[in-house]
DNA sequence: TTGTAGGCGTTATCAA
DNA sequence: TTGATAACGCCTACAA
């Protein structure tokens, strides 16, 4: 493939003038950027983005690490995070965690080694970050920007959602149509996301002086399993109502149902978190808080291409609001009445 | 960040000394092997891949494009391309094409400037291949392998799916139950894909001997809003069931269902394409012809792999199968008798 | 305004 | 067995 040297031979000129009127960096006069220009384009150059980043030791590649592409939450955020780099000229690497800190390792030492200029981070729940890798980043001056989970020792920016705000409502939502046994799907304690969602379901039953009954709170870990296995135990204790902490532990939930031949909303109130598209089609139709999700991965970019490019910045934190989507599975129509 | 010469220095050894042990390239004497291990260990030394790849002019980094990650058809798929990709050494860039023609050729443009290795593509409808990209990939012998649809112009490995064998078992199944009022949505004509699913649908019409209505024929792009007014159009002409060629469609399809206030098995019977986790929790359970999805991104990978290390190989087309899953959507239970 | 030359971090080819 | 040294393709002072 056609190199610097061959357009800068074809144009008889150096290879100083061919990368000036590539890269707009000097004024060439318009002979030679003509000749140069035509040049490029008989040859067909496209100019080695490896060698470029080499020697200016920037690669304008961001490395992703999210739980799981195939948890229908992240394609979106995913979307949202790629268009913004492509947009502010950079690349996505984009790796999966699956939530194992050893993975999470990997990835990370392949971005160190890939150089990228930085990365968003999805923190995996248990083991905090190794201290060496830690250090390897702050070394190289990669920074990190935290995607929705915080955790100790851990520092940057970060993009968050208002997770107990919308657990907050939701719940808040379950009582003001009546509902005092109310249930709970969270994740794993262990995820800042998790605990701020349990929060919220605390604090709702709080303001409304209505206790909480501990064999009603159950725990997953945001997959299909979990919400079955927790539903089954759960149903046996009759809540009236349940919050459920993502999509997929709904989903689970919603097999338990169909197990004991419960009848959503008549037997139980649901309310799940995530909104989906397609939730409007099928019944049950899910009352959900709605999280900005393609906004979080455009902002996770925004804000970590900031901290690239504007040096001393104070520590960014956005937080991005969520919104309640009432639909049936709520219950609202049958006791509307009771509000 | 420590690079070769400095953990060299620190070793009191050449570089390519240093080089010869990380990468297993040659013996080197036990006494300086070891000296090299403490002195990386102690540097926290990462062999800068992008200095390795200009060297080797072999970036270990495969492109690829998708329609859309936010299209719940594809982050499976592209998880399976990732964890193969992986497996095998290799990073994934992910781009979303979004089935325009312009932006099919940026990407490509930035996977040629990247010097990725290879690139996994599902080509976008309409304008075909430009012929200077066409060439540009050839002069530069980075292979491609088509995911899905294929286009003429476009050769190379392949993976495809049996669309024409699934769509023909999907419909084959409705007119066991004795629907003979089969409608289709499918998707655009330009894309393989669709086409080859409607020739399913229309073969099984021909075996069974029933003439298909043309106005039972709806056509869409794929996406949410084109199933809904296509099913608009369709459910006018009051069809017995109906067979759509994606998810979303359908999703979209089930939203014109609702404002008709029509029920589905009992006014309608559907069966559609890709079968998700949660179809099985939520009424109605839909009918689907299951493709392997995660199988698809993986074989592409390791297709292309293939084809990079090992030379003069013949070109290389898999086909996966598909399977119907069958649930409720299709009547089965009102019309199990009529078989 | 244009060109020369050194550096970015590796690998690979030869000598020694 | 080890070590110089020339690529790899580009950028960027610095000179001219």
């Amino acid at each position: 493939m056609a190199n610097i040297y061959s357009v800068a031979k074809a144009a008889r000129v150096s290879v100083a003038t061919v990368s000036a009127v590539v890269n707009k960096s000097a004024y060439v006069s318009p002979q030679l950027r003509s000749r140069v220009e035509a040049a490029i384009e008989k040859l067909g150059y496209q100019p080695n983005l490896m060698a470029r980043s080499l020697a200016v030791r920037k690669s304008h590649m961001l490395g992703m690490i999210v739980p799981d592409i195939a948890n229908p939450f992240w394609p979106e955020v995913v979307r949202g995070a790629e268009d913004k780099a492509h947009e502010l000229g950079y690349t996505l690497l984009l790796s999966n965690g699956d939530d194992a800190p050893a993975k999470e390792e990997l990835y990370l030492r392949l971005f160190l080694a890939k150089r990228v200029d930085g990365i968003i981070l999805t923190k995996a729940p248990g083991r905090p970050m190794k201290p060496e890798i830690a250090q390897a980043l702050e070394k190289a001056h990669i920074p990190l920007t935290l995607l929705l989970r915080v955790q100790k020792g851990l520092s940057g920016d970060s993009v968050l959602l208002d997770d107990k705000e919308g657990a907050f409502e939701a719940v808040t939502h379950l009582l003001r149509l009546g509902y005092r046994r109310i249930g709970v799907i969270a994740g794993s304690n262990a995820v800042s996301t998790s605990r701020r969602r349990l929060e919220g379901y605390r604090q709702a039953h709080k303001e409304w002086g209505v206790a909480v009954d501990p064999a009603l709170v159950g725990v997953g870990n945001f997959r299909i399993d979990s919400g079955y296995a927790a539903g089954r135990d759960l149903l046996k204790k009759r809540p009236e109502a349940i919050f459920i902490s993502n999509y997929l532990m709904a989903v689970g939930f919603m097999q338990a149902l169909r197990q004991y031949q419960l009848r959503c909303p008549q037997d139980i109130a649901i309310v799940t978190c995530d909104d989906h598209p397609w939730l409007d089609s099928f019944t049950p139709r899910l009352t959900t808080v709605n999280f900005p999700k393609y906004q979080v991965g455009a902002e996770a970019a925004r804000v970590l291409v900031d901290r690239l490019t504007t040096r001393d910045r104070p520590i960014e934190t956005v937080q991005l609001k969520s919104s309640l989507t009432i639909r049936e599975s709520c219950g609202y129509s049958l006791r509307a009445l009771a509000v």
